[in-house]
DNA sequence: GTGGTCTAGACCACA
DNA sequence: GTGGTCTAGACCACA
């Protein structure tokens, strides 16, 4: 199970979060076919409406359109998925920064302490 | 008003985050008294009770000590303020470069973003 | 009711004692559900807000998870069960002997009186 | 300073504790003088209402008398002491037992963990 | 259905 | 004055 029954999250964002993890990284590539609703719910191990919730929010978002016929087909559009991508990381950077300023770190502080993070992934083998 | 009414946030939360940054900055020096919960209520125009949440949290991390009828103070160990200030900035760093590693950008991605979003606001007068 | 509204001790103390006696006695087995806080509430005759207090208590200890609308559970973890009940224990015992040392009985006298009372119990029927 | 501030007991619960243990332990013995209520407070840096409080207590159980001329004395009468410390250690012992119960140990359970401690105590040099 | 948040307000013990 | 407890009840998101 790649996500977290105990988070606060809703499962259905963090469902939201791993597709658009697989769209954004061509798991699923523009074009593609997504798996139903039943697979993925099975896959989850979750109840078939928390899938179709997340599948509505990426419906409206463009990037994903619902062939009534022959199911979910990510969007062919690649800017809307650029867009969406530049998005959500806009906005993860603006509240991150956000929080940190609010902790009183200057931005040198957390420039610089994001280089260790990395420096230090990276040495171990591991991705940042 | 420091905080916002629309944000999906609970407001005990925020009256947490604004409480601990208070702390951090010293504004709460170490020892010091904080103001009652009627006080903070008051000053936030929210009831008591959500208040009272807060600093349960709060005294829960160690932060702030409660003298039963002469109010609440700030922790004397500044040990344990630091390392509560450090815990949340290491939270923060690390969902933040978890969120921005499942949307497939590298760390020099992230790196190279918040340096020119730093120098941009820089610019424009204003803190990161 | 099992539990004294004269007494000086919180309800919400009082019911996690409850709690935490069904879940050492095994009536709420680990991993199994336990009522929803609806209906402890209503089992006790009690605002809701007060058994969620208590039940807050049990998820900081462990005790129990919160599936957020599937309902709660009481940890599979049987370790943290067994050490929460010797740790509490070894509070009860700690803080009588301390009482009885301050009014200057010796354990010899301590477990005189404790013997002498369980016989007691023991002849009428009782248990100690 | 002998007590605990942020103990949930309250101030005046925890003087009369002391004083008692002073008369129990023979260090105020019968019909002695006590110190007086500045005294006490200056000596806890506490609240002289808070003492007064304490001493109110204690006079209520006849087990100090206040001559308006000449101060406090602890009672003379040996019974009055005996039976009052004697009804405290009944108290405590009741709950204790009642407090073990509710977590399923066994009179023989409670006995055992005693003599172990105590044992223990005693090997380590200390009091049990 | 589930848990979580929040309000309005009463009442208490304590110092 | 301080913090702590509790109720009655509304409203929300989620599954």
């Amino acid at each position: 199970m790649p996500w977290d029954f105990n988070s606060s999250i809703p499962i259905y964002l963090q469902i939201e979060s791993m597709i658009k993890a697989r769209i954004f990284s061509g798991e699923y590539p523009p074009g593609s076919h997504i798996p139903s609703v039943r697979e993925i719910a099975q896959e989850l191990a979750v109840n078939p409406n928390t899938v179709q919730k997340a599948f509505k929010d990426l419906e409206d978002s463009k990037l994903i359109l619902t062939m009534r016929t022959s199911g979910r087909l990510v969007t062919e559009d690649i800017r809307t998925i650029t867009q969406a991508r530049q998005k959500d990381a806009d906005g993860s950077v603006k509240s991150f920064l956000s929080e940190m300023g609010k902790m009183g770190f200057s931005p040198e502080d957390v420039l610089a302490a994001l280089k260790a993070i990395c420096e230090e992934r990276r040495e171990s083998g591991g991705v940042c």
